[in-house]
DNA sequence: AGTACTTTCGTGTTCGATAACGAATCTTTT
DNA sequence: AAAAGATTCGTTATCGAACACGAAAGTACT
């Protein structure tokens, strides 16, 4: 029952060679012979030893220091939520000798989104949390945070196989399926409309791009009759590609958004007095909380941005700092928000 | 900006005393003359002096010891839920000393919280989490705890003015208001159900009572004209009770319960093939989910039990182990299941 | 002034992990 | 075989807080 709680002392004893000894195993360096190094392993692994953190943490007179990379936000969009998290991590971690700070990039322009990588890089941090763009130059940044030994953990957009130390974010198939579940489930319409963002660069596409495939998974093995319509829209394109979009198909009552700017398509409709039956967005920005509580929008879909980065940082400490290995994914919550709930919903 | 990591020495060079008589000045014992407690409580309060939580935990050799107080438990009941968010900070907290340990009472038998609690008090934990009962017999535990000096938290359950270190879960009379709310808003009803536990000894009454009074400040407030039955009934009771109310009020079609066991009255209606046209219950237990699945339970209320117990435990080791003051109320958010998001709730 | 006693406070050791230092042992070279 | 070099590994100081120990200073009384 009470294991009792070794020290790297009780160790040394056991295979009868000195503390240092054990400590140079355990940390891979140099200067053991292979027989001592083979006593102490077996021995580490026989015993479940844990090493005490406060004597780690004592020693290592070390100063930690996690860089966030994200984008750049104003007051109550979906990335200020993200700083919120951020900053409670920070004042609870600033007790262990971490430190946070953040680069941020216009998630409009990928060059800067890679320049901001080279200065993480630079700053030579211990730990790094970054939000992915395309692809393409989040796989590249991941090497080089690789080559620098930098661990870094991902959120808010699974890449495969960065090389992470943990995702941590939504299941975006699985929530584009949801999605596509409340919307068409017990409706009798026959055709929608996709609200999908205009971007030039495509630097949002990962996200998008699996939310909407989990959306057409379902329309595939649910109701593979409904006529889907996709418009691509920015803030200046809107009134025009929507004006064109009803003119043509008038009898559209159904509606989704995959990104966080549905309330745009909800101010639209609402000065149009166009009524939807139903119309889906994500995220819970106060615009958009808005528009749910007022009807005009019927479901949001929360993903937890604050937690989201408040435990990525937490993950990177519990890693360079307590040595802990930390879940590979962490999937948050699908959180369906509706003029019911939203007034008690709080994000913890 | 770069406030410096000051240590004992640091004060005490800056006070031109020794490091010693610091640590005597902030930790109030005897033996400091006025002229140099004064010194230091100055320069103490000029600088945000925040002890190395490292050398505090190495100095301590101590082994903490918190018991957690609750009713003991079943598969898959409201407690076992409880018992998970227990062991999940039993595993984080093994590692810095401290134990945890339970003890259980039957929740139908206030004796056996007495003798509980004495067990408790006898064991002399370093804190201790208690889930409470009636409001005089958890008054009456709470005195001894702090004769004891044992700080506590109290979950799951309000109880006004009890000295707790901290309370952590929902705001219950909130929680019946919305309740309500979802129950009646839209519906044309003009009469609906309460079903309440029938308990000999009223163990249950705070939380039970303070959702109905939030229930009942929406009916005041929105729906004075509905008429409610209220039906109390235990598992024998329950058929016998049922069948007259049905006999009596043919066109009930609404209902709600306070406890967790909804999934009782559901398994009666599914038999008696009764349908109702909203019933509500508390807390996610796997047959409540079932039913709610199936369409005759429409909203669960869901209060994070796991979360609460973990929560709880942390606050404690905060407190004690790392000297922080927790928050004195952290209230969960009050979720709402339906058929819709069931699937995709995760409890954190 | 000297003894006895109390108050005040500095010093030294402890906690466990870490890593620099240098001693001891083993290997290679001339 | 001796010297030089490389490998292995034990010893020890360090981190900051805590607290016991006992030294120094202060007070009281004969």
């Amino acid at each position: 029952m009470e294991d009792k709680q070794y020290t790297i002392k009780d160790i040394a004893k056991l295979c009868g060679v000195s503390a240092g000894t054990v400590d140079r195993v355990m940390h891979g360096r140099s200067g053991v012979s292979q027989k001592s190094k083979e006593k102490v392993e077996a021995i580490l692994k026989e015993i479940d030893y844990k090493p005490n953190v406060f004597a780690i943490g004592l020693a290592a007179k070390k100063h930690y220091n996690m860089t966030c990379l994200f984008p750049e936000f104003s007051e109550n969009d979906y990335w200020s939520s993200v700083y919120e998290g951020i900053k409670r991590a920070k004042e609870e971690l600033s007790q262990y000798n971490i430190s946070i700070n953040c680069i941020h990039f216009n998630y409009e322009d990928i060059d800067s989104f890679t320049s901001a990588g080279k200065q993480l890089i630079e700053q030579k941090p211990d730990g790094a949390m970054i939000v992915p763009t395309t692809l393409y130059t989040t796989l590249q940044l991941a090497e080089e945070l690789k080559n620098a030994d930098i661990p870094f953990t991902i959120i808010d957009v699974a890449v495969k196989d960065a090389g992470e130390l943990t995702y941590i974010g939504q299941d975006s198939f699985r929530s584009g399926y949801i999605a596509a579940k409340t919307l068409l489930r017990t409706s009798s319409n026959t055709e929608m409309v996709m609200f999908l963002s205009d971007n030039r660069n495509g630097s949002l596409e990962i996200q998008m791009s699996s939310r909407r495939e989990g959306f057409m998974e379902y329309i595939r093995k649910e109701c593979s009759n409904i006529v889907v319509h996709e418009v691509k829209i920015t803030p200046e394109t809107l009134h025009e590609k929507l004006d064109k979009l009803f003119a043509e198909h008038p009898n559209v009552k159904l509606g989704v958004s995959f990104n966080s700017r549905i309330y745009r398509v909800a101010k639209y409709l609402e000065e149009k007095g166009i009524a939807f039956e139903r119309l889906i967005g994500y995220d819970l920005l106060p615009q958009n909380i808005e528009y749910l509580k007022r009807g005009v929008v019927n479901m949001l879909i929360g993903q937890r941005p604050a937690l989201q980065s408040y435990r990525a940082i937490k993950a990177l400490a519990d890693f360079t700092v307590f040595k802990k290995q930390p879940e590979k994914i962490q999937y948050m919550p699908i959180d369906l928000l509706t003029a019911d709930n939203i007034e008690y919903y709080i994000e913890i």
